[in-house]
DNA sequence: ACTACGTCCTGCTTGC
DNA sequence: TGCAAGCAGGACGTAG
């Protein structure tokens, strides 16, 4: 599933891919590929040059020599894909863009949670994406403030995490990995624990996200690819994601069966000895 | 202002 | 064996 570390990895993909390309061509192969708005049509970026590609969280953007840009927001199952023009169509091809180089930028969705949508910039962030919080990549992240201000919420911490509006990047995947790191029931109130404890979940969170992009992205079941098509093998570090079942990894003493609990109409991974208050 | 939950969607897995 | 239910889940709108 995409969080921070996979949309990161596209970002970087398309980065280098695209920046510096003309859209010669822009279409949209189904209804939901758009998001709703005034501005609802990509042909708006026929003739215009990529100048970047960038990200808060979850949402990236591409910006042009032209006050609109394009938002994309991978949802479940979004990838962005880079094939030379005229390959064969993929089976969830929703919208494409034909560049200046002889390939077309492919955005395909199997589940079609994710988006894409014309916008325009308000202090340098698209106006979708305002209400977004930083993502702990981001050169502006304020650590300390952000421990402050969970340390207040009466909500349940991994709730609190997974809030794009608090803290973004982190999904369901990394907020627990991140707890288990961390030594914390995903069902504790946030302002029972200690600014210490908020702090050592933070700095796990973004280690776990900083250890995924290095090796491209957790990839599970094969929805989620970079834009080469190739997928990152993360996975195999994963302590709790996926593992129910299966011996904690805590070392040296720890060898609890992983538990899977129904959590807030999901599902969390944890370790029922060593998650603990 | 805050929290909780339903909704969107497809395809794979599980269970009867 | 075959079909139906369950599950995966990010963001958002609405209900409480």
């Amino acid at each position: 599933m995409p969080e921070l570390p996979e949309v990161e990895t596209v970002r970087l993909g398309l980065e280098k891919h695209v920046v510096g390309k003309t859209v010669l061509a822009t279409s949209q192969l189904h209804p939901r590929a758009l998001r709703a708005n005034s501005l609802n049509t990509l042909r708006i970026f026929k003739g215009a040059k990529i100048k970047a590609v960038k990200r808060r969280g979850k949402f990236m953007w591409l910006e042009f020599d032209r006050p609109e840009v394009l938002v994309a927001h991978l949802g479940m199952s979004g990838q962005f894909k880079i094939q030379k023009a005229g390959t064969e169509q993929e089976a969830h091809l929703r919208a494409n863009f034909t560049l200046s180089n002889g390939r077309e930028m492919r955005f395909i969705d199997q589940r079609t949670f994710g988006w894409l949508a014309v916008d325009q910039l308000v202090a340098g962030i698209p106006t979708m994406v305002s209400h977004i919080a930083r993502d702990p990549f981001d050169p502006d992240f304020n650590k300390r403030e952000i421990v402050k201000e969970i340390s207040t919420k009466r909500g349940q911490i991994k709730k609190v995490i997974l809030d794009q509006e608090v803290i973004s990047g982190i999904g369901n995947i990394y907020a627990d990995e991140a707890l288990w790191r961390a030594g914390i029931p995903p069902e504790t109130i946030a302002s029972e624990l200690s600014s210490t404890q908020i702090l050592n979940l933070i700095t796990a969170a973004t280690k776990v996200m900083q250890r995924a992009l290095s090796a491209g992205g957790t990839s599970f079941d094969e929805l989620y690819i970079n834009v080469n098509g190739e997928s990152g093998y993360f996975e195999r570090s994963l302590a709790v994601y996926g593992r129910e079942g299966e011996a904690c990894r805590r070392r040296p003493r720890c060898r609890a069966k992983i538990i899977r609990i129904a959590f807030a109409n999901r599902s969390s991974r944890l370790c029922p000895a060593c998650q603990t208050r």
